[in-house]
DNA sequence: TGACAAATATAACAGTGTTATGCTTAACTA
DNA sequence: TAGTTAAGCATAACACTGTTATATTTGTCA
């Protein structure tokens, strides 16, 4: 009974999209999508309390067993929208330096960070610990952190003198980074009542420029082109 | 049936430490307190994560329900520990100025806010977002967070030409700020596992260090003595 | 003493993440 | 082609969360 027996009515409607074709697997990995995909729209619309196991499955339309058999149930969702969001900081700074100068390298990189961190806030929020205290990313995710922080690193690393060292590097876009992350925490949690400006973007860029004036006032034989 | 009666013996075990005294209030503010203690040990053990309402009540000797007539509920609880932690930021920078340059009075700001930090890992964590994400600073709770940073921007402004403006005077606070707090935030979650270096802390006073001088450069007319 | 308000205890409710139990379905093998 | 086998799924349950309704005890005041 292969391929004779006709399959149920309620599976042809079900899977209209895409023919069933050879491989059965293709059914899970359509699961397997909307499961993020519903992820995601929540996650977008209402933040990490929209997510519940539940209501992911309800609005993928599995059953809640499936987050556990497509994903490694909350933790496995978790971790690829934090995935997810260390992805973009890296495309983010995927971007053509030439005909720029370091200072207008590093702001590029401060404006696109800055822009993605408002476009984007459940990601922000998540990567930066407001997931509920019961998750920690995987083994994966931190090697997709590491990956973007490394961008950072070659692109502040233009503002130093050629051959400097691998901790100076990091050093120097760890403290951009704190600058810039800092600006966006402050922004999500202590400060929105505080200040009353609207513009805080440009006010992070503004206090970055002077950060990066210093920096390129100390370290004059750059590779400033 | 007033004092004719005797009470039941795990009562009178219950309440031994103090006499039950004139006033009945007297035991509810112990209890008060007990909740409180209980929660800040718990708190400071484990984190938030450990900060069930079953778990305070017990580790205070009352009931659940103890939690919500002392306080409101667990966002109660929360708050509180939200003062706290602001109350100790506001207390750390009540320090003398005199005989101190205005760069040395920034760094002892720094360093404060950092050993600080350091000290009350789960304070600040709660302040700055990892709440569970169903827990909002209440009035009150603002009020103080308000109050803390004042005195930041009371004590950075000195960097500044007297009589300047209020908002530039916030701007420069709110840049000192971010940093400090970017480098907190990053140590606690990303750049934990990046970064090898142990001594995280002199990094970030070193990193701030370039923007307090550039800071004192640009504003060459402030009050610094 | 009796009435009233505050604090407490028990239990339940609705929600969470997770998992054990069956059952269906698909794929591979002889 | 028939049969074994593994994977996916649904139902229900478990242990836990914050919160609250009900009922009882407690203490204060008139």
């Amino acid at each position: 009974m292969r391929q004779t027996k006709i399959k149920g009515p309620e599976q042809l409607i079900e899977k209209v999209s895409k023919q069933p074709s050879k491989i059965g697997k293709v059914n899970s990995a359509h699961a397997k999508k909307r499961i993020l995909l519903a992820a995601s729209e929540l996650f977008a619309l209402g933040g990490i309390s929209a997510l519940s196991v539940r209501s992911i499955a309800d609005a993928a339309g599995v059953s809640t067993i499936g987050i556990y058999s497509h994903f490694n149930g909350k933790q496995g969702i978790l971790d690829a929208l934090f995935i997810e969001g260390y992805q973009m900081v890296h495309d983010t700074m995927a971007f053509s330096t030439v005909d720029l100068s370091a200072r207008q390298i590093l702001l590029k990189g401060v404006r696109g960070y800055l822009t993605l961190a408002n476009q984007y806030e459940g990601h922000y929020r998540l990567i930066f610990g407001e997931n509920g205290n019961q998750y920690e990313p995987s083994d994966e995710a931190r090697e997709m952190s590491s990956k973007a922080f490394k961008r950072l690193v070659s692109h502040s690393c233009i503002i130093l003198p050629p051959n400097s060292p691998w901790p100076l590097k990091q050093k120097i876009a760890l403290d951009l980074w704190a600058f810039v992350h800092g600006y966006v925490s402050l922004k999500h949690h202590a400060t929105s009542a505080m200040i009353s400006e609207q513009h805080w973007q440009e006010m992070a860029v503004e206090g970055i420029s002077i950060h990066i004036d210093a920096l390129i006032a100390k370290y004059p034989t750059s590779q400033t082109k």
